[in-house]
DNA sequence: GCCAACGTTGGC
DNA sequence: GCCAACGTTGGC
């Protein structure tokens, strides 16, 4: 099992409209980056990933799964551009800031505290389980 | 809203 | 293949 983190702007795709897909979960389209493409080929049915909201929030605020491994990405005219499936899995029952991981010394090497531009990032167990405990959320 | 950091493009 | 110019992202 690997762990990773969607970014998105809440205005463009919020925590709410992924909840609200339900079981079906809905495509992570729209990236247009190769380290990004790259990471979601990686990934394999049953991986967790963070929700982060960008920009105005800069906050983790749920745990999905990925529900459809990489295929393209059906808004692209390119088949460059791949993308995989995420449904909701349960909110954070304290959504955790990213100020809060900039906080803590265990997250330092985090590519969100380190790399903010990246919008879909690796993360590993270790750092899984921190932030968990941040949010008092189950990390399962 | 500003601007630093980063990625991409294209001229040479 | 280099690098300047440009566009975008996202924290602040």
């Amino acid at each position: 099992m690997n762990y990773w983190l969607f970014k998105s702007e809440a205005e463009v795709w919020s925590w709410d409209q992924q909840v609200a897909k339900g079981e079906a979960g809905e495509e992570w389209d729209g990236v247009r980056n190769y380290q990004a493409r790259n990471n979601m080929r990686a990934m394999k049915l049953g991986d967790r990933g963070f929700f982060y909201h960008s920009r105005k929030e800069t906050e983790i605020v749920g745990i999905v799964e990925v529900c459809a491994e990489a295929h393209p990405d059906s808004k692209a005219n390119d088949p460059r551009w791949e993308c995989v499936d995420i449904k909701a899995v349960r909110p954070f029952t304290k959504p955790v800031t990213l100020a809060m991981c900039k906080e803590d010394h265990r997250l330092k090497d985090m590519v969100l505290v380190n790399n903010s531009r990246l919008s879909v990032q690796p993360v590993t167990e270790e750092e899984w389980k921190i932030v968990c405990e941040l949010g008092e959320t189950d990390p399962s």
